[in-house]
DNA sequence: GTGCCACTTCAAGTGAACTTCAAGTCAAGG
DNA sequence: CCTTGACTTGAAGTTCACTTGAAGTGGCAC
């Protein structure tokens, strides 16, 4: 299979493949002359990856996960901690999407004026479902700058959370 | 209310607030000098756009929403579309979840023989949970770049969504 | 044999939402 | 008055997941 039907029975464009192997997620079973020949298994593979992104890993996480040797080996902990992410994720947005439903049919003149969208408002600014807070919880913490200004800070979002 | 308070009493960063600002989200209401006097309506529009973005809408989508006059004016039509959005979008994320929780307790010796496992992998590849159809469906869909190649399409993504 | 064009590589660009930096300004406390 | 350090600006950098472009190679149909 070369890279064009990998990419037409994946649904992914062969440019995806192709950084999806610098990624490590895939990999070629060799070459025809410079061309990729790929095998069957990509297909599961990128069935996997995809899947993994919906799941909300980063193309990292999930290039760790099945990395080293050959098959996934997920460790069940790092699903389960997956599972609960998500299930966080859903409940922030279940209140968003009530929140905003309500808002619909609100009655009240003004969006201010009804309780219902400033508990929620209430709520998006303290931080329980800020901007960051939404999406994929900071993968990358980030391995702290040397911090070399060592006083004066530049700002601190201190009160959230 | 100087730039700091106005960072420290929503809990973002002065620069997102100088960003903001650019954006055209929030104004100061002058300068003492050179710097920014907010008035206190600067938190309610700030915990406005927090939960915007919280909705999934995009800064420019917020942007319009409030932008022209000052007051919000959010159009009921727009806040339903998002509900129903993000409706879908925890459909997926709680089959997403279920998946993760089943493969988590799954008994199968490796996930791939399991029915359960194969089925959401089967619905990744499918697109049906692809990794583009997750995040808040592009915004902005591209406007079509004039299509320089007429035969060889570079690669069509053709089956999935 | 030969020419086309699907492939190849590598670098750079995209977009969203910010952050960081360098260099400069200036209000206020001492 | 002078220093301090919190502010200012504009540009550039960051992250993620790709896409796009330019320039080059070579498999395969003819």
């Amino acid at each position: 299979m070369d890279i064009a039907e990998a990419a037409r029975r994946s649904g992914l464009p062969a440019s995806t493949l192709r950084f999806y192997e610098t990624k490590g997620l895939i990999a070629p079973v060799g070459r025809r002359g410079l061309r990729r020949v790929f095998g069957p298994d990509v297909l599961e593979r990128l069935a996997l990856v995809t899947l993994g992104r919906a799941a909300g890993f980063s193309l990292d996480e999930i290039a760790v996960m099945f990395a080293a040797d050959g098959r996934p080996r997920i460790d069940r902990q790092r699903l389960a901690a997956k599972a609960r992410e998500l299930d966080r994720r859903i409940r922030r947005l279940v209140a968003m999407r009530d929140g905003l439903e309500h808002a619909v049919v609100c009655p009240a003149r003004s969006h201010f004026e009804c309780p219902t969208f400033r508990r929620i408002l209430g709520a998006a600014a303290a931080g329980t479902l800020g901007p960051r807070t939404l999406e994929a919880a900071r993968r990358t913490p980030k391995p702290a700058p040397p911090a070399r200004r060592s006083k004066a800070k530049v700002a601190r979002r201190a009160g959230a959370r």
